[in-house]
DNA sequence: GCCAACGTTGGC
DNA sequence: GCCAACGTTGGC
């Protein structure tokens, strides 16, 4: 899961209460689809960051709540509020991320490096989802290197 | 700031 | 339902 972390970071994440983070700001429906059709409570976490000066993998997290209504698409004073949706209808859901743990960066051109990580789905040509899906594999792949 | 790539919008 | 125009993402 990608965050900016101007916005927040694995620090910022690890600092919160309990280290819970609800995912506010999600809208594109693949990305929303992936919290509220594949992920469940316990899953694990790629704490990405993105748009800075070194993209890459910064921490573990965990999946930690069941999809719910993101409350800033009903907040006019927010930047992620859509008129076009209600509390009686929903568009944009999400799940608590809770950050368990801060890695060495594990940085864009070193997953790139790695023949495991060829098909991740975060690094194919083009990929502007904030959320993808990581297969067991690649998720060992990189634990195995980030884990001292 | 550039720009490739992709998603969304809206006229028809 | 097509598709051109436009907006956004995100690495560089």
């Amino acid at each position: 899961m990608k965050s900016e972390p101007d916005e927040v970071s694995i620090d910022d994440a690890l600092a919160a209460p309990g280290g819970l983070v609800p995912w506010v700001g999600v809208r594109n429906y693949q990305a929303r689809n992936f919290m509220r059709d594949a992920m469940r409570i316990g899953d694990g976490v790629l704490f990405y960051h993105s748009s800075c000066a070194e993209p890459g993998i910064a921490g573990l997290a965990e999946v930690a709540s069941t999809p719910y209504p993101d409350p800033t698409q009903f907040d006019p004073a927010s930047k992620y509020h859509d008129p076009k949706s209600s509390p009686e209808n929903p568009r944009w859901l999400l799940v608590d991320v809770r950050a368990t743990r801060k890695t060495r960066l594990m940085a864009l051109p070193e997953m790139r490096s790695l023949p495991d990580l060829a098909e991740m789905q975060i690094l194919k040509r083009g990929n502007r989802l904030s959320i993808t899906p990581v297969s067991a594999f690649e998720w060992r792949c990189i634990i195995d290197r980030i884990s001292k």
